[in-house]
DNA sequence: TTGACAATAGTACGACCGTTCGTATTATTT
DNA sequence: AAATAATACGAACGGTCGTACTATTGTCAA
């Protein structure tokens, strides 16, 4: 890893932390140069442009975000429990401390809902890619003859997600001591109802 | 209605919308100006600080909630067709056209979870008022016989809230036209678990 | 109609924004 | 050890930000 790699790498971190707080927007290069005790201009030319630096944070938040949730709950025998592990991870997630200000690709998906252009085209994607591995996991579950046979995938994952959003509202920003059960019953819940019925 | 009063509601209305798309951060006294083709200075005149005016907009914000969204539905019979309104019709604000991007009071609580000061009390005051309407009418639907006994009022709202929330994410960044079936069926889902059975 | 005051415009400010440039320093390769 | 590329720096650019002052215009009651 050369010496450049390594700088960027640290960067990116940085980066992501101030992103986790401040929003895509907020991220600003002065301020970023000077906590890393670095120049605007020597931390600028790793990027060529803010919206490249934007874009890589959004990368690295999204290997974060694999590494952290989905990955483990890949590792879970497949079927109900790589489901629930998948939701669970979500949750733990937007508690991490590691990012401060929680999940940055939540936050910079309402901050670019109405801002077309590239980075609202990568958050798209990512989203997307997200929803791709929740339904994917719900409908090998029900391949397994975990779930119902009727169940609509699309919704239970509809659901899922929302839950996962619903809960950085009452965690971030409302810090109520009882969002974390909230959410963990919630999810429970979902996944309780669309279990197939062992008899009956 | 003075003159004043006039111009400030005019610049609330212009301001709502920018907020709505560029969230409370994004809002600019200059470009605001620019819109309504009136003077930076003259606009400033009205509020004194941005803080100001971003509290301004925050509380027209809320008044055009509590006019779209709560107030009709008070208007229904209590008990569960009130509850049923609130939901359906939060999910109506979400894709009013009014507000070209989507609730500003969303968007600003994520913009502000992580940055304290007199804004975020505002936020989080508004969000708990809501939180509290919806627990309200829950719980007098409940008290009229019309929900189980045993429903856990506060999450019932929590996953209520989720679904409102969630629904923002799928309609406005994703855009997904199946979004608004997803969310409706949700919350009837939602509803309909919590409702008192008549037999059994 | 005039006088008082509210409302708006004009101008200027210091701070910070993203970006560019030329140059110095440090790594890496030859 | 010399040559070359990678990396970082400081200074400066044109712009925009929020805000402070002062001057001008408009409104509205007496």
């Amino acid at each position: 890893m050369s010496k450049g790699e390594r700088t960027r790498a640290a960067i990116l971190d940085q980066a992501l932390a101030m992103t986790s707080t401040d929003g895509l927007t907020g991220l600003t290069i002065g301020t970023l140069a000077d906590r890393l005790g670095m120049s605007k201009s020597g931390l600028f030319a790793h990027f060529g442009s803010k919206e490249q630096l934007q874009a890589a944070v959004l990368e690295r938040a999204a290997e974060l975000f694999a590494d952290t949730v989905v990955r483990p709950a890949l590792a879970q025998p497949r079927g109900l429990p790589r489901v629930l592990a998948l939701f669970e991870n979500w949750i733990a997630w937007t508690m991490d401390p590691v990012l401060p200000g929680g999940c940055p690709i939540q936050a910079a998906s309402i901050e670019f809902d109405d801002r077309p252009g590239p980075i609202q085209d990568l958050i798209v994607k990512q989203q997307e890619d997200m929803r791709r591995v929740v339904i994917g996991a719900t409908r090998r579950a029900l391949e397994e003859g975990h779930l119902r046979g009727d169940l609509d995938v699309e919704q239970f994952a509809f659901e899922g997600i929302s839950l996962c959003y619903g809960f950085t509202q009452s965690y971030r920003l409302l810090k109520n001591p009882k969002a974390e059960v909230w959410a963990r019953t919630a999810v429970h819940g979902l996944i309780d109802r669309a279990r197939a019925r062992v008899r009956g």
